[in-house]
DNA sequence: CAGTGGTCTAGACCACTGC
DNA sequence: CAGTGGTCTAGACCACTGG
């Protein structure tokens, strides 16, 4: 007995071996995919759910916790459940370090939100000298101790990004890279100025769902995974000068890169 | 009043503003963080967490399902619940498509699992001629029909990929291309041999929860995002000559990939 | 205030596993 | 068979939202 103002919901099949809450979770997304739902539109709520469908509140709640973990829904306590609205994706281009883009003041975040006419923001930096994970370690050819650049990146008031960038003490102590704001070019300027001209970076990327630290750090939502990548700076010597971690909300980036044939 | 044979998980707090039900799931996430469970070890059985904490078994399930959210864990029915084992890992190099590696007999996915010690497999072969969606057509310049090549790949009979290459019909339609197994080198060996030069590819990369189809096909556990990588195949020309669409199980794959600095 | 989702209880019956 | 997780009910009270 649909009850439902739309009636874009149909009716359970009592035949059917799929559990009940799957079949309405079914049938949701069935609506949201065809578009009668569209983005940040309102679900009937839980009540009217329970009604249309003749079932418990907790066998509806199961279902929306079922699109929520697909991430197609967000809910808003008082409010009602959404469709998620696909927020605004940043496209890093792999010629995004390229030598010319660093000839600007900006850190290249900055320079390409404005260019897609997003507001930037930069926050939470800090900075400190520690011993290195293994990994780092490792990554960098086995320095004792590191300078460590944490800051956290957000477009439009949403963070998207957690990164900390790793430097070899010897290398970044007492130069403006050790510095809140390392000037025009940022630290990858800085260290071709102290003479270690930078020659390719090597990127590793991953994906995974977020620990519960980066739901926070990131607001993310539920269903939302994280692309965790590293990426590793070696200059003409061969020697890696910087390694840097990064978090990303997965849903506001895609990453481009260029591959050779030969 | 802990009950658990090791006494690895404390006591709520009922003064706590935190719910229950995620302070159950602190306690064994932070469990398995240190190594009290490790992967592949069974967690108590929900009937135990009810007598351990004096809560409801909807609560504990409710606990173990943030869990399962976060890919910590995995859940078999009459079994038990389970730290998730973290498969072995595949790398993708930059270089991966690179000539030199097209002159062995089989496809690169084959070589390179046989040279890690793993027993690769394809199977869901399908070719097709279709008519493109609007993105691959507008990837490969607007051709009106495509050869579609579908297939699954599967390491140590686990599926990690399903790959779907896209090419223009005028190019691809009674060439060895069409063919099940397309010869030595794969279709990108014949692309070159047809005249087609490869200069470059590019590749895009965006990390999301799978649709159901997804989970089946890949035989996903829940807390596992997968990584949609589409990769489009230039000649010296300048043509895109094909487009492939691969969608790829997140915990089996990092992905790394080199930038120049110029 | 009414309506929404968030948490929790105390049961029930079922399906799958392994002995 | 006993033990496990999977599904579902019918309530309850709470916290948040908006008018």
């Amino acid at each position: 007995m649909p009850v439902l103002p739309s009636g874009v919901l149909g009716a359970l099949d009592p035949t059917s071996d799929r559990a009940v809450f799957r079949q309405i979770a079914d049938q949701l997304r069935e609506a949201i995919d065809k578009g009668k739902f569209a983005e940040g539109d309102k679900l009937p709520s839980e009540t009217e759910l329970v009604e249309h469908y003749g079932v418990s509140r907790m066998t509806v709640r199961n279902s929306l916790s079922v699109l929520q973990g697909e991430g197609l829904v967000v809910s808003e306590h008082g409010k009602g459940v959404f469709v998620r609205p696909r927020p605004p994706v940043r496209r890093l281009a792999s010629d995004r370090f390229a030598r010319r883009h660093r000839e600007q003041g900006k850190s290249a975040f900055i320079v390409e939100a404005d260019a897609a006419g997003s507001h930037p923001t930069v926050d939470s930096l800090e900075i400190k000298e520690e011993r290195p994970s293994q990994d780092v370690a490792t990554r960098l050819g086995g320095p004792r101790r590191v300078l460590a650049r944490r800051r956290r990146y957000l477009l439009d008031g949403r963070p998207v990004e957690f990164a900390t960038s790793y430097l070899p003490l010897d290398l970044a102590r007492g130069t403006p890279i050790a510095e809140p704001n390392p000037g025009p070019g940022g630290i990858y300027a800085r260290l071709e100025e102290l003479g270690h001209r930078l020659d390719h970076f090597e990127e590793e990327i991953r994906a995974r769902m977020p620990a519960p630290s980066e739901v926070k750090t990131l607001q993310l939502a539920s269903g939302v995974p994280v692309i965790h990548l590293v990426r590793t700076a070696f200059d003409t010597e061969g020697r890696a000068v910087e390694v840097c971690d990064t978090v990303m909300a997965a849903d506001a980036y895609v990453l481009a890169y260029q591959l050779p044939a030969t």
